[in-house]
DNA sequence: CTGAAAGCGCTAACAA
DNA sequence: TTGTTAGCGCTTTCAG
């Protein structure tokens, strides 16, 4: 009962009557085989049902493979820390095959930074890339680059409109700002929503969450066709400005009931303000798991989050390039939308 | 940079002034080995910081591994075929590794069948075991011996209160009931809940939603003092005795907005009552994704939805006993409570 | 108590 | 175009 597939290439070789090296060969396309001797191969290849066994393959191929991680650096309690937590994840699954992980950081706001870890990835031989694409020039030409050396190259977080990635691992930008309009506006009735933005460096960065507030926005015009959508710019480094900012905002709309959202995973801005101000209110949603916005959601201050396992996508990107690398097996779906995770106060302590 | 921890057992035993034969006696602790050889090698494999080499190890031991699993049978569409989806995906992995897993199918309703399931596993000498415990007093007695043969098991879906297994991969129950009274309530002016459940048969089988549902009512008791909990109990095989009971419900309680909940998988009894009757007014909250389950939700019967990914919580049950067989390594968890999620119309189609 | 040696299934270099 | 062969690092007899 137990196993018994134990079909080498050796059988292989005997029923097909040539050596095992041809029958390498043919598994393998490397060197040259008679149409005779290939068709006959794998014709019993595929009656005797052959499986090659893996660690005898790794062990006689001395190959030593190396994936390179290009993400955002980030501080301590960031969103890109639960991606890198997913890229520990995945080296202990690579690291059993003998396949080394490596992470090159950059700045998300710097476009030399993020030449730089190019360029140094790129000189380093990579055998397989995973790379969270800020800058879309810029990865452009560099995933044109992996393609023409033949190297694998998996995107996670969002994605280019290239043709070329192995997979793709990401959150449905779109519908997850649909879906936190759903939750913000909750049935109720809403007639005005407050988008709280960070105010950007003007260099033309890609903002990845615009698509995210392009849903929001439809939501709320297909279903509250009255309802307005007001933008606010908050500074992210400024704290006394922030404040002064959301001070005007409350003046400015009297009603103490407001719906407020943010489409990135700053969220906590806007708690800590609430509770500094002891406002109690207001309707807020926001998105991600970092620990401060945990935090709120706990305390009350945010409602609820719309979360993605980060963490999962990285591992996921690791896992499908090395399975690529040692089995020569792309994913099954090359792009790869993970769930939108609702969270509340009662379920985000089982969340990770 | 690309690896390089090339310490094999030969440098070891070189170093060490053995043979390698010695070396792998003290490693795997088998047959005698002198004092001084064991320290001397001991502290060479510390020195050199030896890792050994788990494809050559695993080629060379020529030991058939193999996973039995332990679950309810199943039709198609119904909440176990989430968790044979797990079992393909461990599957997956742990044949990589020269493991196979075996299936063996209970009746959930059937002591019998049940102890036939565990007897049939006992009898095949499996490596390991997983186990979705129905029948508490049969499962003690079941991995009591599976502990003395040294089997390790771990359970899925729910647990038992011995210590013997190696880890539990499953749901927080109490706190998905709990969540579930959140949102079904969600704020609102709720003064009576309906509990739908199922007629079970007398003969003393747990019922593993009975903490969900004390989850329910404690939450319910806790935010809404006043609210009434009702009980209605439909036969699950018998659809006309299941709408005049649901009738009976509609005219005893003439409030059209009523709030309705399922703790177990089978919402879509209701959705489908709603439906035929045209009932659009109440508000319905149910558990697990079966596909008509989400079919319901799509259309507007079942407003939410909360899940558990029964499948990784089988995947990662193999992928537990396959690294514990291989690595000898247990997991970081015992107890692993998996994500409750939360499902609605605009998320659903993302989930799995 | 210990060393030598024969593989495990596959790859890759070398002959033919 | 194909067969042969020497390992990869480890386990497991079998002598001694």
């Amino acid at each position: 009962m137990h196993d018994g597939n134990k079909i080498t290439i050796n059988d292989v070789a005997r029923a097909a009557g040539v050596s095992k090296g041809t029958v390498d060969r043919v598994l393998h396309n490397r060197g040259e085989v008679s149409a005779r001797s290939r068709e006959r191969i794998l014709k019993v290849v595929e009656e005797l049902g052959y499986r090659p066994n893996l660690y005898a393959s790794i062990l006689a191929t001395k190959k030593n493979f190396h994936i390179s991680c290009i993400i955002p650096e980030f501080n301590d309690g960031e969103f890109w820390e639960l991606t890198e937590k997913g890229i520990e994840i995945g080296r202990e699954y690579a690291g059993r095959f003998g396949i080394s992980i490596g992470a090159t950081l950059y700045d998300q706001y710097d476009l030399d930074s993020f030449q730089a870890a190019c360029a140094e990835v790129m000189a380093s031989g990579p055998s397989g890339v995973i790379i969270a694409p800020m800058f879309r020039n810029e990865t452009l030409k560099f995933v044109k680059e992996l393609s023409e050396k033949q190297i694998p190259y998996v995107y996670i977080d969002s994605k280019l409109e290239d043709d070329g990635y192995l997979a793709y691992f990401g959150m449905p930008m779109y519908q997850s700002g649909y879906l936190c309009a759903d939750i913000l506006t909750d049935g109720r009735d809403v007639r005005k929503v407050h988008v709280i933005r960070i105010e950007r460096d003007k260099r033309g960065l890609s903002d990845p969450t615009i698509t995210r507030r392009t849903g929001l926005v439809d939501y709320i015009s297909e279903h509250y066709p009255d309802c307005r959508v007001e933008n606010t710019f908050i500074d992210p480094k400024n704290t006394e400005l922030r404040y002064r900012t959301l001070d005007k905002m409350f003046e400015d709309d009297p009603d103490p009931d407001k719906y407020i959202v943010m489409c990135n995973s700053r969220v906590h801005f806007i708690a800590d303000y609430l509770r500094d101000r002891g406002i109690r209110t207001c309707r807020v949603v926001g998105f991600d798991v970092l620990e401060r916005n945990l935090y709120a959601l706990r305390d009350g201050y945010v409602q609820a989050l719309i979360a993605q396992h980060s963490d999962r996508q990285a591992a996921s990107a690791i896992t499908a390039i090395t399975d690529y690398l040692i089995l020569h097996e792309a994913p099954a779906k090359k792009d790869n939308y993970t769930q939108m995770d609702i969270l509340n106060k009662y379920n985000c302590d089982y969340y990770i």
